[in-house]
DNA sequence: GCCAACGTTGGC
DNA sequence: GCCAACGTTGGC
């Protein structure tokens, strides 16, 4: 079981699109970054993700959780972009903004961080505990 | 709206 | 296979 963060500009697709598919969940497609893709192909069905705004908001809004595993991209011909489905599972209490996660040293190591323009990013269970702390949910 | 960082493309 | 040019992204 691993976690991952999936960013999005709220304006192209944001949570309350994500919240509307309900269980049955929507593809995370569009990504057209080899990074991006392969972290994808790693996730597992069940695996955890936060779902992140950036543009105005800047913070993680909600989780997620993978509900079908790496697939071929819908909205392109190309073979080499693949995405995996994704659903909503909660809205956080309280969204953690980038400003708090950067004004944590424990956190410091994150890829948002590190390389905020990567679409799809791994997150380790440490970062995952601390986060969800800050977001008033329990780990 | 600007600018820096990064990834991709294409010419050689 | 390298490198310069270009386009895109995202934070400020």
């Amino acid at each position: 079981m691993r976690y991952w963060l999936f960013k999005s500009e709220p304006s192209t697709w944001g949570w309350d699109d994500q919240l509307a598919k309900g269980e049955s969940g929507e593809e995370w497609n569009g990504v057209r970054n080899y990074q991006a893709r392969n972290f994808m192909r790693e996730m597992e069905v069940g695996d955890l993700g936060f779902f992140y705004h950036s543009q105005d908001e800047k913070a993680v809004v909600g989780i997620v959780e993978v509900i079908n595993p790496a697939h071929p991209d819908s909205t392109t011909d190309d073979p080499r972009w693949e995405c995996v489905d994704i659903k909503a599972v909660k809205p956080v209490k309280t969204p953690v903004t980038l400003e708090q996660i950067k004004g944590d040293p424990r956190l410091a190591e994150m890829v948002l961080v590190r390389n905020s323009r990567l679409s799809v990013q791994p997150v380790t269970a440490e970062e995952w505990a601390i986060v969800c702390g800050l977001a008033g949910l329990g780990v």
